[in-house]
DNA sequence: TATATATGTGAGCGAGCGCTCACCTCTCAA
DNA sequence: TTGAGAGGTGAGCGCTCGCTCACATATATA
């Protein structure tokens, strides 16, 4: 029933002012997305929000959903450029602390943009399920492979099952909480909750 | 931004063939839902499937959205139920055994209809958020209770917050089990993993 | 049987949608 | 300076959608 969505641009922005309307374009979607949700938003209300002409975005985007998808990959190009960051930073830190970072860093990617989040996880699952289980497989690996090289030191059997597990809990919870409880993100003792539940899950606390 | 949605039937069947001609019409908007999501849904196609014409649907409900919501509040009831169900036949059990029933009760309320349930929890958010909040509020509220009931025996300081996150962390793990690895949902490792969590979490295994 | 009311029908309305295309403006290399 | 092509415009096409309403049929009641 997901018929292919073609993303390609269908021409590439060459001169200086091309690169600023899609990325107008691009700002404005997400705000529309993130304001009204997948179903209200339409091109011409993303032209108007922009200041351009519906015809533009068709200059560089082939149809609706490319535009979408290509929100979804500059917002999760930067969700996961932050994990990894963390990732990296804490690679041969304890464990302990490696897992505070892992959800500090995962609340962090949620508080970004929380509107937009909720909007593209919606649609995401019809319109490029592929790259949104490609953000989730990245994630779970940098996981994975965390787990793998401290397996000595922490309770798991399978540590892929595991990855998957832990990435699932921690997202679950922070949805839950964008969506029913917002005001608990900022929190520390959500951090602590979570972290506690990992930690835990882990046989390190 | 979310308006509010008029749900009142805009009248009641009274007649047998009236309240099966519902039915009918409700059935067939689960299965459209569950095949297609809730924007490939429209109340032509309903009433197509249902065998039924479009005047139907609007004789019982005032628009679209009111029909989705039944469906919804439907589907929500029966989960409920089974839920509610597991909750009191093990109630008095160890915690151990508790927890295991509970997601094993979870794991087969989102069998129930994996794909009308994600159309659903899709829409919901936009459509029926108090009413998906009462929902999740009610299976935390029994979780609270249980807990409460057994602080002893369990390590939390809030069972409130303790519920949230078990809640949450189950019905993520699920979720991303449904979109991601659905052949994960019968076995019993994830069972496993899952009950592992949750009984870790509280300190019991 | 006759009448009132509940139930069911479906062509088609108005509105909004994604998207096109004929046309105009701007940029820059020659 | 100029012309070729990149960039930008927006009225409007074709289509689908939610939904209505004038009408037909089934049922209950007298």
């Amino acid at each position: 029933m997901h018929q292919t969505i073609v993303v390609e641009a269908r021409k590439l922005p060459t001169q200086a002012r091309a690169r600023t309307t899609v990325e107008v374009i691009l700002r404005a979607c997400a705000q529309v997305l993130a304001a009204d949700g997948y179903a209200r938003t339409s091109t011409n209300r993303v032209a108007a929000v922009a200041g351009v002409s519906v015809g533009s975005i068709y200059q560089y985007f082939p149809n609706k959903d490319a535009l979408v998808l290509a929100v979804a990959e500059e917002h999760s190009r930067s969700l996961t450029e932050l994990l990894v960051a963390t990732a990296v930073e804490y690679r041969e830190r304890p464990i302990a602390e490696g897992a505070r970072h892992f959800v500090r860093g995962m609340i962090a990617a949620h508080a970004l943009d929380p509107a937009l989040h909720r909007a593209l996880v919606q649609q995401l699952l019809h319109l490029g399920l592929d790259q949104f289980k490609a953000t989730q497989a990245h994630v779970r690996g940098l996981i994975t492979a965390w787990l793998s090289a401290r397996a000595h030191e922490v309770r798991v059997q399978n540590p892929d099952v595991a990855a998957f597990v832990l990435v699932a809990t921690v997202e679950g919870v922070i949805h839950t909480a964008v969506f029913e409880a917002p005001e608990l993100l900022g929190t520390t003792a959500f951090e602590e909750e979570l972290t506690a539940i990992v930690l835990r899950y882990l046989g390190v606390e």
